[in-house]
DNA sequence: ACGCAAATGATAATCATTCTCATTTGCGTT
DNA sequence: AACGCAAATGAGAATGATTATCATTTGCGT
């Protein structure tokens, strides 16, 4: 269990909720989650959790470093799990799939482009929305 | 008045409201403004707008494309004048001050990624949540 | 097994945004 | 210039996501 450690190292003490939430991001059946769906989840999986202490434990795991978040333009955010490698996304409007990818270029242009203005840069949000053509997407309209 | 064309061609009504709320981005003082900026704004300015009306006229605004809306990470979102040359932004966590800057080469690379994995993008999102080093930045902690 | 700070969960509170609906306004027509 | 009516407005209620409160429970060192 290599994420009990951090947890451990955060100061954070191992109890029940928490475990099963980290237990939900490692079973890797959904690499992102809102706060909703893990509270679901964890309700369908028996488990009797609070919708507040979701959003808590979701929260102590990012500054932990576990857990990353990501804003989406439509005001949602969904986590998943911080796994050392920076990677941005790709979304679709039709079906919401999410995507990864990772371009060297693009992350060294934005160094650049932040320190040509003065910038000291901490973070930064790429996130492309598009239609996938996948065949189970809906292209309606 | 050549926004007022817009206006019209979109099927809006030349409003008092509406007016006004384009005036404040034309004016060009700030560029990025909040729902609850522009409510403020015109309320100092002595003009008697719900906020309600604000935040239909911004959306409304943006579907006609006369605005564009970013959605930061924090969970606000501003609006500015669509002056069609598309950019992306830095912001500051400090001082919250933003900054646009536009990277051709980012952008194709961002293309190149959506279609090597089968996606018609549509747009996306690039913040640059950095520290700035101006003056009267607040670098607290 | 004990004790206490940390954590939890039910619920209330907050914050941005949207909705409702009675009243007002823009604007094409007399 | 006065009419008429759909479109627009504004005050406040409603919503949805997230955060705060606080009495009760739990992890964990002793
Ligand atoms: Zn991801
Ligand atoms: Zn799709
Ligand atoms: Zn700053
Ligand atoms: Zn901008």
């Amino acid at each position: 269990m290599p994420q009990a450690e951090n947890l451990k190292k955060s100061g954070l003490k191992m109890t029940l909720p928490r475990m099963k939430i980290l237990a939900l991001f490692e079973s890797g059946s959904e690499r992102h989650l809102s706060a909703e769906e893990v509270y679901r989840q964890l309700l369908q999986a028996g488990d009797d959790v609070g919708l507040a202490t979701v959003y808590r434990v979701l929260t102590q795991f990012e500054q932990a470093g576990l857990l990353v978040r990501q804003h989406f333009d439509n005001g949602k955010s969904v986590f998943e799990l911080n796994q050392g490698e920076h990677h941005d996304h790709i979304v679709c409007l039709q079906c919401g799939r999410v995507e990864e990818f990772y371009d060297a270029e693009i992350e060294a242009r934005q160094a650049q482009q932040a320190a040509a203005r003065g910038f000291e840069i901490q973070g930064h949000v790429l996130h492309i929305y598009a239609n996938c053509l996948k065949d189970d997407c809906p292209h309606r309209r």
